[in-house]
DNA sequence: GCAAGGTC
């Protein structure tokens, strides 16, 4: 335990300035005993809870605590520059001396300041204790992945000009290389980033691992720890089975000094605690991703080639489908394929249906013009309809007889809390922004700090949730003034606790606001960012608010039936009505592009008009009809798939990610495969239907364009993730399956051909 | 020229 040194601590606040506008400082004369954790019991809000602190978290007072001495350098990397900025803010605020430094790749800079008998650190005691300690700290970024794999030696051993059965071999023996990342912009990006790293972490003791939460994240992590201890010599040393070897008296990083903090949002004190409060790098979840990588890439390139190579040889496909020979490429992936069989399987369905039609009879009373319904809804034979109706109007031409008659209260359930997936499909269905641009614009208020993070699965927020201190800070803002008027908080009697959905990505919580927007901000954004964040705001209000309530009233009539013969009571048909009025529309009011069927103002008028003989009506009375009549109509096909309605069906089945399953849709059109009608809405190509028509021949389409064997790939990571098993035992096993369709695809690629000239016919 | 997953 550091012992506490006399004579160190100072009168009055450490640095004039920093405790402008904060509340009353309360200076401790003579220091105390400390406690267990090293406090002094006195000072600072962080250990002691009293306020002469509370603007910095980090610093004593320097009253009553001291630094015990100066630790090594600590070096925390980020999933992203954005998140490496945010949080140097939140950590060096009011340190004199902040400093940023631009590393080499053009995204990624370098926040460095030291701070002073910080107790920020004070966990990271179980190797090399930092307790109250100057600390030299210095925070950066990765820009996401920091290396990729590919085919080794793609160039020279494993061409695209091989015999199809070597390019089986991509999938069972090619070995694969890691390389570092590259983009458009920079092809040198991954490199420069692991060097920047290796650099920065020279001198530290510690390093924080500070990437995104999630599955990818903790692979990233271990991307940046091999960085960090490799630096460009990482892509040699990186085949992976370095994670199955101790790391220890080799490495400069090993478990003892490396460490995972999670946080889930960006606010200031949640990102604080996560600080102070590090974890470790999870293996098993590392090993899932690498599981992933590898399946992904070998099955992909082994069926793509053999595909494209196939195709090319069918006779005017190049042609037909406006492609160039050269850049005619036709890509087989786990994710690309299955969303393509979600278009196909809506066009088969289209196809294959034929309209029939039907006929149905209505009746329409003195006091309303909505048309009541016949109870059998329709029949598909006219001459059983009129003859049915002709009966009708032969026994009864002019009342029909109340059946039932109610009027009940009924609920329109608040929407649960918002996850990834449920931002595209509304932002696409009131909005028309596009999957791609919401998750854009949501990024954008991420980064900027006014939004959670966009990307999660969660649809339930925490118990200990501060649905306060989000709504005190909206009520700030000067666009959502209409919160203040109505007093949307805990206690209030507009608030009620969200609902809890049943997901749970362990890692995010549903999206919400974080912090008020000013008027001037939110007219700085773009169109995207404007409405999405409106859209997140008014559904984490809604959220927040009660259920709407309506009162519904329904009317059954029987038509056939005399009222001077009550034998005649059990003979005629039922027809039927019923209306919604909405009295208290409470979550509504803040989501009001949400309609719930109201029923139109004109006929709640007419209601009204005759509310008093309504209200008189009893069941057994009999009311005036104003006209009948039968109608006839025809069964309509499925319409085409809308991308709202695909988005659906990749997200229920497994079908890549929050972030990715935009860009599975764009890359299925990329490669023409599919189109977009006059309507928006999805189309396959020839050259899509082949596929998955020919797949289906050949006897893989389960496999191979249905999201089943994606979602078994799914359910096998996760008991990697879990410990349950192996990642080798699981890529053998995944891989073996493959060859199997290899070979069969292989021996049956005329069946492709031969549906590919079918669907032209 | 091939995947899916990150991010800019």
């Amino acid at each position: 335990m550091p012992q506490y040194q006399q004579g160190y601590y100072q009168q009055g606040p450490p640095q004039q300035g920093y405790y402008q506008q904060q509340p009353q400082v309360v200076y401790v004369q003579q220091p105390q005993q400390r406690r267990d954790d090293g406090c002094c019991d006195g000072c600072c809000k962080s250990c002691c809870q009293v306020l002469c602190c509370l603007c910095c978290l980090e610093m004593l007072c320097g009253d009553c605590c001291g630094p015990d001495g100066t630790g090594g350098p600590v070096v925390v990397v980020a999933e992203k520059n954005s998140i490496a900025k945010a949080l140097f803010e939140h950590i060096s605020a009011g340190v004199g001396e902040r400093h940023v430094f631009n590393s080499e790749y053009q995204f990624v800079k370098n926040y460095k300041c030291q701070l002073n008998n910080t107790t920020l650190f004070n966990k990271y005691i179980e190797n090399n204790g930092l307790y109250n300690v100057n600390i030299d700290l210095t925070i950066t970024a990765v820009a996401g992945h920091v290396t990729s794999f590919d085919i080794e030696n793609a160039k020279t051993t494993y061409k695209w000009s091989q015999e199809k059965s070597d390019h089986l071999k991509l999938l069972t023996e090619a070995p694969i290389e890691n390389k570092f990342s590259a983009n458009d912009n920079d092809k040198h990006l991954g490199e420069k980033i692991a060097k920047n790293i290796y650099n920065l972490c020279r001198d530290a003791d510690h390093l924080i691992i500070c990437t995104d939460c999630d599955r990818e994240g903790e692979y990233i992590g271990w991307e940046v720890f091999m960085s960090a201890n490799f630096g460009y010599n990482f892509k040699k040393t990186l085949d992976c089975s370095v994670l199955n070897k101790p790391i220890g008296g080799s490495t400069k990083f090993n478990r003892g000094n490396t460490w995972r903090m999670k946080f889930s949002h960006l606010e200031r004190n949640h990102m604080i605690d996560a600080v102070r409060n590090p974890g470790k790098l999870n293996e098993n979840i590392i090993n899932a991703v690498r599981c992933r990588s590898e399946i992904d890439l070998r099955s992909g390139t082994s069926f793509t080639r053999l595909l494209t190579n196939y195709y090319r040889n069918v006779s005017n496909i190049v042609e037909n489908d406006g492609n160039s020979k050269g850049s005619f490429v036709v890509s087989y992936g786990p994710c690309q394929f299955p969303t393509l069989g979600f278009v196909v399987d809506r066009y088969d369905r289209i196809q294959a249906f034929s309209a029939e039609m039907y006929w149905s009879i209505f009746i329409q009373l003195d006091i309303f013009s909505t048309k009541l319904k016949w109870d059998r809804n329709r029949l598909f034979d006219r001459y059983v309809v009129a003859q049915i109706y002709e009966n009708l109007y032969q026994r009864e031409s002019e009342y029909v007889r109340i059946e039932n008659l109610d009027s009940k209260s009924v609920l329109k359930f608040k929407p649960y809390p918002l996850t990834t997936v449920d931002l595209q499909k509304d932002c696409s269905k009131y909005f028309k922004i596009s999957a791609k641009r919401s998750l854009n614009a949501a990024e954008y208020l991420y980064q900027q700090s006014f939004i959670s993070y966009p990307r999660t699965e969660t649809n339930k927020f925490a118990a200990n949730f501060d649905f306060k201190k989000i709504l005190d800070q909206l009520q700030e803002n000067g666009k959502f003034k209409f919160i203040s008027r109505t007093k949307l908080q805990p206690g209030s009697s507009n608030f009620s606790i969200p609902r809890s959905g049943q997901r749970d990505d362990g890692a995010h919580p549903p999206i919400h606001p974080i912090i008020s927007m000013s008027d001037d901000k939110f007219n700085s954004l773009t169109h995207d960012q404007k409405q999405v964040y409106e859209y997140i705001v008014r559904r984490f209000l809604a959220s927040c608010s009660k259920d709407a309530v309506g009162e519904q009233t329904s009317l059954t009539v029987r038509w056939g039936v005399n009222k001077n013969d009550p034998i005649s009571l059990k003979n005629g048909e039922l027809f039927h009505v019923s209306f919604l009025k909405v009295t208290h529309k409470n979550w509504l009011e803040y989501m009001p592009f949400c309609h719930w069927g109201a029923t139109s103002k004109k006929v709640q008028d007419e209601i009204e008009a005759n509310k008093e003989l309504l209200s008189r009506m009893r069941v057994g009375d009999f009311l005036k009809m104003k006209e009948t009549g039968m109608t006839e109509g025809k069964t309509a096909p499925p319409k085409p798939l809308t991308e709202t309605e695909l988005i659906t069906l990749m997200d229920k089945n497994g079908i890549g990610t929050d972030a990715t399953i935009a860009d599975h849709i764009e890359k299925i059109k990329t490669r023409k495969y599919v189109v977009k009608d006059n309507k928006e809405c999805l189309v396959p190509t020839n050259l899509g239907i082949s596929l998955v028509h020919g797949f289906q021949d050949i006897g893989l389409d389960d496999s191979i364009t249905k999201p089943f064997f994606r979602g078994d790939f799914e359910s096998y990571l996760v008991d990697i993730c879990d410990g349950k098993a192996h990642r080798e035992v699981i890529t053998h096993q995944v891989i073996q399956r493959y060859v199997k369709y290899y070979r069969k695809t292989s021996d049956n690629l005329t069946k492709l051909g031969a549906a590919y000239s079918r669907s032209r016919s």
